[in-house]
DNA sequence: TTGAAAGCGGTACCAT
DNA sequence: ATGGTACCGCTTTCAA
């Protein structure tokens, strides 16, 4: 780890000032071709590259952005959103020359703790707020500490704060209507932990679809994400009198992890009951029965969010972005109820 | 983001030089208790952080490790480990108050070059490699440039880098071992991409306890660790004559994928061909039938790897630790030969 | 068009 | 025990 070449170094050797040398190489005006030919060169032949530290300081940027991730260390290792979100995220970031900086955090505190640190240490430009809750103090924090932040499928409207989103509502109508349409009338829900912004919308998606169609919503057990809690969820609503013959998950994990038990509990999937999930991820085509479901782009969020962010530390005001809506994909953990 | 209460407004305040506010701050000797006292106290009261900007450019560090993760981003969704071995890193880094840069390439080649790029703008004090190959060109990369490095699941030995590896043999071995013990005789392997070098080890483990047991090793199809890969294994390996009886994959997700392709193709699990894999997932629970695997501690895996790596940072020389080694977990997918 | 010099916010050496 | 000051590597006025 030795910096060696430095500005002056390149400076030096082609006989001009430092100044000339940051000029030329920041494509500034006031530069003579000739010399920039010659400081290009220079700089290339002694292997320079600008010092990301000297720059940083000087600009009071510190060329990177960051994500804190809360999520219970045994929940994380089984959800797919943020490898996919991730890499679309490093993607975009990659061409503007910045990093991403990743913290992984247990709770709703400590999670504001890590963003608050970012901040005081200012090691980060800007700042990705995913799984927003209700309400969530972190966007006050930003807005408080001058973070130019890009909430991910949270509500637009944070006056300060852009958002990214892949609409949930349309996937969600396809996906009762199927099961409408095969004859379910008590079809249950298993959310996510109510003060999560998504989980919420979920279930509110489920509840006013069927109020829509005259249908009474069935029973609704929380969950939290995770296969366990899908298991859990499956043990309760299977128990109950009148049965629902269909149940939708928040999450394709809990989905999972309630074909899981209600097999395991002498239902069949979908004879017994049909179960469906939401997210797309992978394994839904790998389950037996293989999963109906909501696909879902983390990627491609990861790519929207990035740019935002990218254009906000550019100057750009807030904005809101809505990527293409989640689709349904039906496959055979539904089918008629018997 | 703005910056206002520096080392100087501290210094003013507290009637001292900026070089007294240093010392005291940093616990360093040559301050009388009542100065650093007071020091402390209005630096708290001016609500000052240090500027990690600042301190980077004049100590020369950057205070952050990177990890650039080379995945497919097809199969980067699906794959648990790094959601724990970064969580497992994460908490150890926080402590230190390091931070950690994270990079996706996929390919190999600009892996690389993402590598050398954290090197050039120094953004980086360390980094650790995973996905380790034979060869592979980091480990020369990384001692060229003099950047401190951890590699993960390698064998130790590369001078200047060090090491942390969770042992598979042991429960291969015993996975293997009860396999035998179950009456297999033909126990295939769908591996990993050959030149990883935790493919080429457990495909090695494979062979080499069968040879040891007197037993000839079975097919070896390569796969490259995703569901996918594991189902066109399960295409091929059924098709052989005389069928393995039952098969080793190298990571669950294969497994699980080839269990689904088996089943659709009609076979039964285990009745007419046991599956075992290799990580512990946590689908591998909730799979029909349950997975037999090896389990493995990416979050262990990385707590160790950052301890390590912080203590290269501070001037320790390159070691290698171990971790307490996988182990066997016998569920439902391995069963007698029919 | 080019250069000198003042920051940016710390650390650390050397006097005092 | 303190303070003065020269860096660290770059950007950015302002003069020349």
């Amino acid at each position: 780890m030795k910096q060696r070449v430095t500005i002056v170094d390149v400076a030096r050797d082609a006989g001009v000032s430092i100044a000339t040398v940051s000029a030329a190489l920041n494509d500034r005006p006031g530069v003579s071709e000739p010399t920039r030919k010659r400081i290009v060169a220079t700089a290339k032949r002694l292997g320079w590259s600008p010092s990301l530290r000297g720059r940083s300081l000087s600009q009071k940027r510190a060329f990177s952005v960051g994500l804190v991730i809360q999520r219970n260390p045994s929940v994380i290792a089984s959800d797919p959103f943020f490898a996919g979100f991730i890499s679309g995220v490093e993607s975009v970031l990659e061409d503007g020359g910045y990093a991403l900086v990743l913290q992984v955090a247990p709770t709703r505190q400590r999670t504001i703790a890590r963003y608050r640190q970012l901040a005081a240490d200012h090691r980060v430009d800007g700042v990705f707020l995913t799984d927003v809750s209700i309400p969530d103090t972190r966007f006050d924090l930003v807005r408080r500490l001058g973070i130019p932040a890009v909430a991910i499928n949270a509500r637009p409207g944070g006056d300060g704060i852009s958002s990214v989103r892949q609409a949930h509502e349309p996937a969600i109508d396809a996906l009762l209507h199927h099961l409408v349409d095969l004859g379910h009338r008590r079809i249950a829900h298993v959310s996510g932990p109510k003060d999560y912004i998504h989980a919420h919308d979920r279930e509110t998606a489920w509840r006013e679809y069927l109020s829509g169609a005259r249908i009474r919503p069935g029973a609704c057990v929380e969950g939290d994400f995770s296969l366990a809690s899908g298991s859990r969820a499956a043990a309760a609503l299977l128990r109950r009198r009148p049965r629902p013959t269909a149940v939708f998950c928040a999450n394709d994990l809990m989905a999972i992890g309630f074909i899981a038990k209600a097999t395991e509990l002498g239902f069949s999937v979908p004879g017994d009951v049909s179960v469906a999930g939401y997210d797309g991820i992978d394994f839904g085509a790998y389950a037996r029965p293989s999963l109906t479901t909501v696909t879902t782009a983390p990627h491609v969020l990861g790519e929207q969010a990035a740019r935002t962010l990218l254009a906000m530390l550019d100057g750009a005001p807030a904005s809101h972005v809505d990527t293409e809506p989640a689709s349904l994909v039906v496959r055979a953990s539904t089918g008629p109820p018997t």
